[in-house]
DNA sequence: CTGAAAGCGCTTACAG
DNA sequence: CTGAAAGCGCTTACAG
């Protein structure tokens, strides 16, 4: 490989022109500018980046990071959708993305991890840290590596859905089809500190309803599809009456949509099941789910575009995306109503 | 952040003794070695990861690539799950994945993958090769950066599961119930290089049985779910006689029993339907699916160390994964000859 | 068994 | 507007 030198000698410059107006400084006549990219052209010189990194401290690789808990990155459609979103704008900007899945446990992140970090080859992290177990990020930000969190452990710079309003929006939209008896599939406040807000915004929309909240059956499920089902098989088992389940993922719903059918009892005529997330198999279920849409490749773009401030030392703003309700057919009237 | 000197000077040594020491060379007194690993311990020493990348070559930076065409990566849980196996091992060795998501076209990879490639940051590539337009690791190779295949581009060395076996299992099972009114769900093979393998087997199951596959109906969707439930409208439209679909992946599957259903035909008791891959949710949904396991992660730590041998100088064999047929509740003998 | 020294390929004050 | 030179923090023959 051709290096810096040889573009010099061959444009007849000095190595220092050539970084120079390979990294768009001004102040070079048009001819010398020319000399060295006809140089760069010929001999098909492609930076080292390794070089770069040692001697500018900057890598361009930004680690993208998934703590280990539960099957999150791995089978969760939710977390890959953020990755997407990161995917694009960093590619946009010329960045790498180096996938980290640290092990989490009480005393923090795993030896790994933390050597990855301290060792100078990231510029900065985005961060999924929503366990309550230990915060990724804090060593990165002792470290003073430019962090973004996508979640609630707001101890920087962070991004996360309003999960507060997606849960009021979902309480309101069962309650508004007339349903009183709603089972609840949620999930233990240990596995995702965003359950706090959703349990709130559900609160609030049984409130608003006139209906009490802490009455409302409550399984906890683990995300999983399988989950679901099992949590739905309890709750109408124990809970015949029920008319509808709110459900606080998209799987867990479809998990107990497949419970139903096998109680015989059909979505949406006999059972209204609503989900969270709006992932991409939501639309192409039987029935469609109505959900609550996360924006979860818009998460991942405003992280990374944070991130991309906090690395030219601007402060970003935190941000709270709104979240949508999607209604589809799942949901309907409960019969007794009609 | 110390450095190597620091660590020479506060054990009293050199900066190459105490390399040495930390790279594991032997020839050394046990005091030494204790002075040095003492003042590492002491100084909480990290090696910087782009200067050792610069004087010796190697970053510990594996690119994972998953070209980015139709909606593979991001939507597609069996890529995922062979992630989930290149991670674990490549965590295991000490490895960083970079995710690399190149464009491709006829003339090829984007030039910032090509720019990646050429930039030496990358020890190595394992690469999901399987789509026809262009291939990632060429470029790779020609570089002489170690890569491995995930795939049917036999350029190199490969891995990839014997899609031949599956579709020809499949076919088996599904003739072996006693259905030969059987209408495909496949691919374009311009998808993926796989098809052609799971055609030629799914032919040699029908031969087997009596049955002549050019016969059979059959439509290609694009592995999306929406695409399954389309084919198999179409399908069970213009063939009502149909009492089995085999679909070439799972989540085409699932979109097809959907479809059924809204057909009123109950999978399986008026429709078998079987499908391949079997990701996550096969066991799941309802009713579960018969599919093909094609051991996804598995694949992903194969080629992960095949990956390794590589980069210790070693020639791995190229590997042919079995694939194995998971009976579950989608499939059974058709009502007619019951 | 250990060290002096060159070198990896860039960037960046500094000087002119 | 351009260049000489130091320096980033390691590794690696080579020598002893």
């Amino acid at each position: 490989m051709p290096t810096l030198q040889d573009v010099a000698k061959r444009a007849g410059v000095s190595t220092a022109t050539v970084s120079k107006v390979l990294s768009n400084t001004p102040y070079f006549t048009d001819e010398t500018r020319e000399n060295v990219l006809h140089a760069v052209d010929a001999l098909g010189y492609i930076p080292n980046l390794a070089a770069r990194a040692l001697s500018s401290g900057k890598t361009h690789i930004i680690a993208v990071v998934f703590p280990y808990v539960y099957d999150a990155i791995f089978a969760d459609p939710h977390v890959l959708r953020i990755l997407e979103g990161i995917e694009s704008e960093c590619r946009e900007h010329g960045y790498n993305i180096l996938l980290s899945t640290p092990r989490l446990s009480p005393d923090g992140v795993d030896e790994h991890f933390r050597q990855l970090i301290l060792s100078g080859y990231i510029d900065g992290v985005i961060a999924l840290d929503n366990v309550p177990v230990a915060s990724v990020t804090e060593i990165v930000r002792r470290k003073h590596i430019p962090a973004v969190d996508i979640g609630y452990r707001k101890s920087g710079p962070y991004v996360c859905s309003d999960d507060h309003l997606g849960s009021l929006l979902m309480m309101q939209h069962v309650t508004g089809l007339g349903h009183s008896a709603i089972g609840v599939v949620g999930a233990p406040e240990a596995l995702h500190l965003a359950n706090q807000d959703r349990i709130a915004g559900l609160r609030e929309g049984a409130d608003a309803a006139g209906l009490d909240f802490g009455t409302m059956p409550r399984i906890d499920g683990d995300f999983s599809t399988g989950s679901g089902a099992k949590c739905a098989q309890l709750l109408l088992e124990q809970h015949p009456e029920l008319t509808a389940l709110i459900c606080l993922n998209d799987r867990m719903a479809m998990g107990a949509i497949q419970q139903a059918r096998q109680l015989e009892r059909s979505v949406p005529a006999d059972l209204t099941v609503v989900g969270y997330d709006d992932i991409p198999m939501a639309a192409a279920f039987d029935p469609p789910l109505t959900t609550i849409d996360q924006q979860a490749p818009e998460l991942g773009r405003i992280a990374s575009r944070m991130l991309f401030n906090l690395l030219d030392e601007h402060s970003p703003e935190s941000v709270v995306l709104p979240t949508r309700l999607v209604v589809r057919r799942s949901s309907a009237p409960p019969k007794l109503s009609a």
